[in-house]
Formats: structure tokens, sequence, C-alpha cells
DNA sequence: TATGAATGAGGTTTCATTCAT
DNA sequence: AATGAATGAAACCTCATTCAT
């Protein structure tokens, strides 16, 4: 679609935000609104797919007019941007949190991947949303939503890393690879949750997938302490 | 958006495909056109995405007119769900003439994600169609499109059971947790692409990926196996 | 066309007309809009016939957008029905106020005869529109034309049946058959204007016939009295 | 439609009707090829209506296919043209038929109006298909049209000549109102079929209205014959 | 600032007509 | 002469966006 490979310097996603135009001044009414609206696009979105999903229906789902929307917003894109910063910025946010004052490396990779998969069980749907309709973006737009999922990913390797210095996981394996293996892991039960769901919940499948991932990453040390944690002598 | 909790006996994606009526009588005409068609579409579809892309750009990428479409198709969701059948048939049928003679179970297993991971590299536009768009076909096609997603993953879960059978992989191991981390690091390398491969090549994410899962799974007489299979001593 | 047979409580035209769906909220700009809509509907209809006449000649006539017709009306089929209850209202509210203040039944029948033949001589394209394409409506909206169209002879029976209770018409006459032959004499005049108009005036018309209809039912009594009412000493 | 008033020589129907091209030489099969496609085009007019009707649902209905009409006809509307003169045709043709050897003026006019009457009976759709969508044809065809109907009119006015000139009918009556109410007594019955045939037979219908026309024209003399044909004493 | 009526470009679909066989 | 597949113009209708209030 974008035929011309600009050279511009690359915004960030909240700076692309930031920089949507709105034709109200004052910008706490601004953020309000925003925020108003892009949670009502989630919602319609998510009901009616990116492109089948009219202004009407958003402007509804928000209890606002239609011409209000375009006072905070210059075009249907905007909203759609907002809505899968919005969505990326909510998974971000969440795994901090819960890994808050889990030290120990080994135990904070568990809290990350069970973290991380909770937290994408919660809305499967705004799963599904990002997954399918980054692509709708324009190029920029969709650079900057990568660069979070980049960012999200960090989240992971972290720990990842942590595990690998700390000798609980072999010194070779691509973390990479299993950093994506783990994001996967947890999108699957969201979008394959019609599979999925009917055979097993979210906890067996956490710990099973927990452990078939470990079993394939962690040396006899590693081992060891995972032992202790689950009270099973091994993975 | 489908009220109507039909009972209705499922109809397989071949026989709802096999359906669309056509205005053409000749049966092996229909074939042939249709085969273009749906290749058209398929092209048009990853170009645009489904609802941007217009019927006319289809027919332009068919070479064809816009009203010799509609003499083999009812309207564009039959396009769309030609597209995706032709997507995951050939998908389908790739697998079984990639292991063909290879009877080892630990090996057929490794070959088995070694193809479908090959195949989904072969044509990741493909893949990502197929996530993004299932979702805009009506509730029977999108379940019969899932049916066809289940009937693959039983190519992937025979080799999975026949190596615990035979001992290679350990007894409690959750297949369908298995099954699916093959199935979505295969999809990864073709949906996370533009992440993956600036960073490591095809047979490396393979082979990683391949070890990690399988220490996950593997018996010590698994491991021994894939050492001599491998050269190395160790998975 | 219609294949199930509804046993729905049958709606009047009135009610379909006011079920028919807006976006627009406002009942005050509705009404006044549909009016437009609906007058510029008649003209364009009338001059291309329904079938031929396209959304685009209709918005020109009123001279608003294509859009603005589809916030009053769901499809071309409702600017039918609109212009052909629109045609039928006028019809039958015109005949009452043509004869309001006549009681003398004889002279109310003539005076009815002469208002029905006058309003379908004053518009005969309209006319002409409601014989041919009443049948273009689905059947519950052609049910509810014709309904009004009941509901309009009824006015031209009660004064033939205060005739006969007044001994100026035979006892013996069909009422229907005598109402659809005033029917037909009026809108005779105006489906057959090519024929008619070159060779007589619609007084003329509009008198040899009420001659020739009275002819046939008056007792003796009544014929008296035509010939006091008109001066001649005979019918 | 056609803004210019062309000067040139009228062509009748029948001459319209031979001019239409055909791409087949052998005129014996061109009669017998439009005969064939004429009686399946008036049976899918019928059905359908003129503009909704398809050329594949006439081919159907004549069990040929699409081109073959093309060879023998020049355009949709040559199909129209040539299903109303067909039925226009038959029209004319049956009153003769009907009134042969009658020869006693008030019993012929008796017989040409019950025979008009029942032949639109006979075929109500057809007579209903000429009313609806003879303005569908080009203002030439329209007219050659019309000049049937006048024609047939002819047939009417014959009779009623024919009774003045013997003193049944009064001298001063309007022999074009007179036909006209016939003629529209016939198709009434045709047309209002949906509220008439609830109530009354046709013979009934007919006697009636034949009884209420009649006793608007007829001299006492014609009283006493008419009263003499049907064993009544006056009419 | 907020509303929602109005606009019109553009998409899907139909179907009269053509033409290669 | 007969077929029916192919064409593409044009119709209906939707909906993102604008603008007067």
């Amino acid at each position: 679609m974008e035929r011309i490979a600009s050279n511009k310097p690359k915004r960030t996603a909240t700076e692309i935000a930031e920089q949507i135009k709105s034709l109200v001044e004052d910008p706490k009414l601004v953020e309000q609104r925003r925020k108003q609206i892009t949670k009502a696009a989630i919602a319609a979105f998510i009901r009616h797919g990116y492109h089948p999903c009219t202004i009407r229906n958003i402007a509804k789902q928000a209890q606002v007019s239609v011409g209000l929307i375009y006072q905070y917003v210059g075009d249907k894109e905007d909203l759609l941007f907002l809505a899968l910063v919005e969505i990326l910025r909510a998974y971000k946010e969440g795994i901090p949190s819960a890994v808050a004052g889990v030290d120990e490396p080994l135990q904070r990779f568990c809290t990350v991947v069970r973290a991380y998969c909770t937290i994408h069980s919660g809305s499967p749907d705004a799963t599904t949303l990002a997954y399918r309709e980054t692509a709708s973006l324009s190029k920029e737009r969709r650079d900057a939503i990568k660069q979070l999922e980049v960012e999200t990913n960090q989240l992971i390797i972290d720990p990842i890393r942590a595990c690998i210095a700390a000798g609980i996981f072999e010194r070779h394996i691509n973390e990479d690879v299993l950093c994506y293996q783990i994001v996967m892991f947890s999108h699957t039960w969201a979008l394959k949750a019609w599979n999925l769901q009917p055979r097993m919940t979210l906890e067996t499948y956490l710990e099973d997938g927990l452990r078939l991932m470990l079993g394939g990453v962690m040396t006899a040390k590693g081992a060891e302490q995972y032992g202790v944690l689950t009270g099973n002598a091994k993975p």
C-alpha cells in the first residue's frame, strides 16, 4: 500500500498517538474523551471487526454523536490505532505489576509466563483483534505497534536471561525462539479457545505448557529448583 | 451476528464448497475457472485484505471480467471461503507427502514439524490471511474451516502418539498442548517474520525450536536416539 | 414471488408507512423530508416508470443527495409504497370534501361520481402509475394498497345505498358492479385519455356517462327527480 | 422519453413486427421460433413483470438458449412488443368467431359483450400485462398497440351502431362512452378479480352488468325485445 | 463543545447483449 | 442454426466524513 520507503525518523506509538489532531483545545478534555471513545472503539471493533464496524457503531457504543468523534480524531484509522495501542499498553503494563517483588529468577520467569498468559486469557477478543487488524494500519503505525510488541517481549526476555545467567537455563538456548514460544503459547489460549477450552482449564494448560517449555531449557540445577517449587521430583 | 443456533447437520468445507452455486453447467470448466479465480482471490486478499479488496481487484488479478466471477460464485464471501479452503488444503496435503516413507517415530515427528513449518514459511502471507480473515466468514463456514484445522492438527498428533507409544516421549505429556506448540511455532515464523527473519535463518529457527520442544518431552531413551539422529550428544 | 402465507395480523397502509424506518430521529423533519421525497418519487416514477427510474432520478427531482433519501427510507420499494399511498390518499380525501353539504341522495350520488372522475382526471399520470406499479410491491403492501382502494370504493357505495333506500335506484341492482362501473368510468378518462380527449371534453364525457349509468338503475321516481335536476324531461 | 415528434408514416403493429430483424433467413423457421419465444415471453412477463423478467427466464421458459432468442429478435423490448401484439391479436380474433351467425342487432350486441368479457376473463393475467407494460414500449410501438385496441373497439362499436339504427338503443347515446364502458367492464373482471371473484360469478357479473348498461341505453322497443330475449318483463 | 443531518464516492451485484464454438 | 460463457455498464445502497446549528 505504501510505496515510498520514507526515511523519516520513526515515531513511537505514543508520539503518533499524541500527534493525532483534535479540534478541541483543552488537553484534559481530549484525554478524557479519547479514553472514552477508544474504549468504545475496542468494544465495537471486537464485535464487528474493524472494516465492517461503522463510526455510528462506535458513537453508539460510546454514547456520543458521530460528530463528536471527529472532534477528537482525524479518521477511522486513528481509532484503530488508538485501540490497538491501548490494548498493547494494558498487556505491557500488566506484567510488571504481576511480577513485582518476585526476585528469584526461575520463579520470576514462571510468574511472567503465567501473568502474560493470564492477561491474554482475560481479554481473548482483544488479543484476536490485535492479531487481525494490525495489518489494517498504515506502515508507520504498524511499525509502531510492532515496536510495542518488541518492548513487551523484552519483559519476557529479561527473566530468560536472568535464568541463563543463574545457570538455571541452558547457556546455548535461543532466547528469541523461547520468548516467542511463550508469547505464542499465551496467544494460543486466546486464539484457539474454541478448541482448547472444551478440553482443559487455563491452569492445566499453563502448567502443562510451562513444564513442557521448561523441560526443554533447564539445566540439571534448574530442574532441581523447579522440583522444589512445584513439589515434583522432575519437570 | 448469527442469532439462530441451527441444528442442521454440519457440512464439511468440501461439501460447502461443492454447493456454492455456479451459473455455468460444465463441471470441468467450473473447476478450472474456480481454481483460477480462487488463486487470484488469494493474491488479491493478501495484497489488500479481505474487506478493502474489491471484486474488481480480483477480476483484474485473474484477468477476467467482473461478471465472469459471478458466474462461478455467489458473492464475495464465497471467494474468501474458497481462498481459505484452498490455503488450508495445501497445508494439509503438503504434510503427508513430506513424511511419506519416514517410519521411525522420532524421525517422523521431526519430519512432520519441519514439513509443517517449511510449508507455512513458504507462503507466510497465506498463513497470515487465514489468521486474519477466517473471522469474516459466516459461522457455518468458520466452523468448517476450523474443522480443517483440526484435521491438519491430527497429522501432528499422530506422530506424537507414536513417539509416546514408542517410549520416546514422556507418557504424561499433554498432546494437545504440544501439538499447538508446534502449530504456533510454525505459524510464528510466518506471522513474526518481520522480527525473526533479520535475526536467524529458518534452519536455525527450526533446529533451535525443535531442540527446545523435544527437550521438554523426551525420555532418556528418546534423548539417546535424538543424539544419534543429530550427531549431538545431548539435545 | 412470496411463498410463505404468513398469518401475521394485516397492517394497514398507514401502519406500514409509519413503520418504515428512518435514520433520522426528529419526527417533524422526517415528515417534511418524506413528503418532499415522496413527491419527487411520484414525479420520477411517472416520468420513467418504477423499474427504469433510478434513485438518482428521484434525488435529482427532489434536489437532494442520494444518501439523504436513504436516511428516510429503507429501499426503493419503500419509495414506491409511499408514492402509491400518497396518490390513493389524495383520491380518498378528495371525495368527502367535494360532497360536503350535499345531502339529497341522488344529487349526492352525482356529486360523488363527478368528484371521483374529476379528481382522477386531474392527475391521470398518477392514476396510471397506481394501475401499473401496484404489482411491483410485496404482497403485504400490495394488499394494503388494495385495502385503500376498497375504502375509497365505500365512498361510492354509500350514496348508491342511499339512493336505493330512497327509492331512487332500483332495489335489485348489484351495488358492487355499479360501483366498479363508476370507478372504471373515472379511470377510463385517465387511462384512455389518448383516445377520448380528442373526441370530447371531460364535461361531455361525465354527463353522457352519468346519464348512461343512471338510465340503467333509476326507478321512475328517480328519473323524475333527475329530470328536475338536469332540466331534461328524460334521462 | 422520446422528444422528437417524428413525421414518419405510422407503421401498423403487424408491419413493425414483420420488420423486427432476425439473423435467421428461413421465414418458416422464423415464424415458428418467434411463436415459441413469444409464448414463453408472455408467460415469463406475466410471472415476473416485464422489467424484473430476465432473458434467461424467457429462454428457460421456452426451453431454448439465451443466444437463440437473439437470433430471432433484436432486443428485450421486441419481446414485449411481440407479446403484447399476440395478446391483443387473440382478443381481436376471438370476438368475430364468437358472434358469427348472430345477426339480430340486440342479440349480436349482447353476444359481443359476453364474448369480450369472457375472453378477458380467460386470461386475466394477460389483460393485466397489457395494461401494465404497454407503457414500457417506445412511442411508435405504444401507438401501434393503441391502434390495435382501437380496431378491437370497433368490433364493439359496430353492434352499438346497428342497435341505434334499429331503434333498439336511444339515438342520442355517446357510442364511444358506451364502448369504453363495455371495454372497462370486461377488463374490470380481470383487473379486479381479487375483489369481485369472491363475491360473484362471472355469469352474475355479466348479466347484472349487461342489464345495467342496457337499461341506460335502450328505447322502449329495445326493452321489449330484451324482455323477450331474457324472459324478463323488464330489464 | 456537541450534534446529527447531509453528502457523494465507491462497492457489490445483476443482466442485456455479444461472440466464439 | 444453436449454444452458453463472457463482458461490462449501470443500478442500488452504504458509510466515512463534513458542516450548519
